[in-house]
DNA sequence: ACAGTTTATATGAATATTCATGTAAATTCA
DNA sequence: TGAATTTACATGAATATTCATATAAACTGT
């Protein structure tokens, strides 16, 4: 029983999971180059290109509580990268946008990922990739 | 600016994460009802049908750091689910397994696993699933 | 309009993770 | 062989995450 393929092996979820974890790991490392976190790199891409999020719609997004959010949000405002909002219709909310700052910031990496998923692509196959891509949105589109 | 598509909507390595996130949440809620964490989930499965696994593959399988899986492995050997053994021909080594308690917890989530699983290929399509299977698995060989 | 309910975020305490480093065993090679 | 290096794990301090709960605003039905 020592040596049998473990229960993980073929996994779907683990699959998911490990390659998750590999692509962003690879990347992780120009993110930490540049100061950030991978969540902070996460908040930050997800902000670029909109005028803002709520603290709720970016913990969904990033995959990641809502204290947590509030928390790493704050650290981030701190820094001077993103900055709080008074939402104008629901004074509950607090939304979240990039400063100057954090668009300067951010801009560089946004391009270095695309480089780095086109690495991906070339290594895999591009097809094959463009399939995968198709099958993770319709998990994500069915299961919401 | 405010309404495009934001960055990660279409970026491999999000959809990667959020559709690991997805899959694992959901499963989550079975292992958490058995009083186990997703960590210690992972070390249970990556055990389950192997003697004795050591900190360091552990860490590697189940995408932890070293210091994390140690002192999850405390955690766990307190529990009773888990013993260290030292190994037998590298004293610097401290190996894991399951305790027979540990077998016992283990095993009724491990048949829940591949029904969890074989609902998500059930919806997805089964052949798509197998193709999505053998891509992750190309790009873990590949990328190691 | 208002009492009850729900929703959005914040916060303090508890817990978990990580970094930096320590210790000891194994390996390398001059 | 034995000094230098590398590898495997443990550990304490720093940091981050999470749980439980608080607060305040928005909504609901009467």
């Amino acid at each position: 029983m020592t040596n049998s393929a473990g229960f993980v092996d073929d996994y779907l979820a683990y699959l998911l999971a490990r390659a998750s974890h590999l692509i962003s790991s690879e990347f992780h490392a120009v993110v930490e180059a540049s100061g950030l976190s991978l969540m902070e790199w996460r908040v930050m891409a997800s902000l670029s290109g909109k005028d803002a999020l709520s603290v709720g719609e970016l913990a969904d997004i990033v995959l990641a509580k809502q204290p947590t959010v509030t928390k790493l949000v704050g650290r981030m405002a701190e820094a001077g990268w993103v900055k709080r909002v008074d939402a104008p219709h629901d004074k509950r909310q607090s939304l979240v946008s990039l400063t100057a700052a954090g668009q300067r910031k951010v801009k560089p990496l946004l391009v270095q990922a695309r480089t780095h998923e086109a690495q991906v692509m070339a290594d895999i196959g591009l097809g094959e990739v463009a399939q995968l891509k198709k099958v993770l949105e319709r998990m994500i589109a069915v299961r919401v």
